[in-house]
DNA sequence: CTGGAATATGCGGCTATGCTCATAGCAGCA
DNA sequence: TGCTGCTATGAGCATAGCCGCATATTCCAG
């Protein structure tokens, strides 16, 4: 077994690196703009028009991916185009949407216990 | 309303329901006390003298924990007995933490080529 | 170099939440 | 029953972060 993954407890280094990555996606509108951008590469105009958010707050939220690498971007003319070709953020919502069903699913069996 | 439809985006309740569960472990002191409970079930006592936290604070974060189903308590005397058996949060932490050693890497070989 | 368009950023309001203190609730035991 | 120790919760402060407005900055084209 991997010692990372088991009985060792991380470092508060670590964990408050994990954390903020977590934090990245504690944000409907950052999950969103990556959900978005999962479909194709798309400049920050279609990105407005599509979560209804003004600029600067879809500006601010683009950057913050960006620092983590979670998103990257192209000039083309005077637009931007953001491209988020990452599968681990997938990975981890299949993950979770895994979860959330198993619970749901608990959940209306012990109602149909009842 | 052509918008909504053409997309296979996740509805704002879905992105919601991840955000939030992605919230849980956007905070080092919950993130500790899953790993704390990782290695085994504790009581508060325990928990407490590890990570420094006052028992309203301790209490508070297990509370929403298990709320999520993440952790689960049993009665031993007059304490709990908290467990955290999940393993979904340890994939994720190694998922994310596999990305940031990749990034580290990286880094690494930029510098090294110069 | 200048003008114009797209993007980033300083500022401020607002809400959410971490965190603690004090206290209420609750299970077990004399 | 009343006492004791453990846990949960109400109140309140401080801070972090979302969000938009206005403005600065940056980049491309001419």
């Amino acid at each position: 077994m991997g010692a990372a993954a088991d009985g060792l407890i991380p470092t508060p280094q670590l964990l408050e690196e994990l954390s903020q990555f977590f934090r990245l996606l504690s944000e409907p509108a950052r999950l969103q703009l990556l959900c978005l951008l999962k479909t194709g590469p798309q400049d920050v105009a279609s990105l407005i028009g599509s979560t209804g958010f003004s600029q600067s707050h879809i500006s601010r939220q683009l950057s913050q991916l960006q620092r983590a690498g979670l998103v990257r971007c192209e000039r083309e003319g005077t637009r931007l185009i953001y491209t988020a070709d990452e599968p681990l953020v997938d990975d981890l919502c299949v993950l979770v949407m895994g979860r959330l069903r198993e619970r749901l699913e608990q959940q209306l069996e012990h109602l149909q216990a009842a």
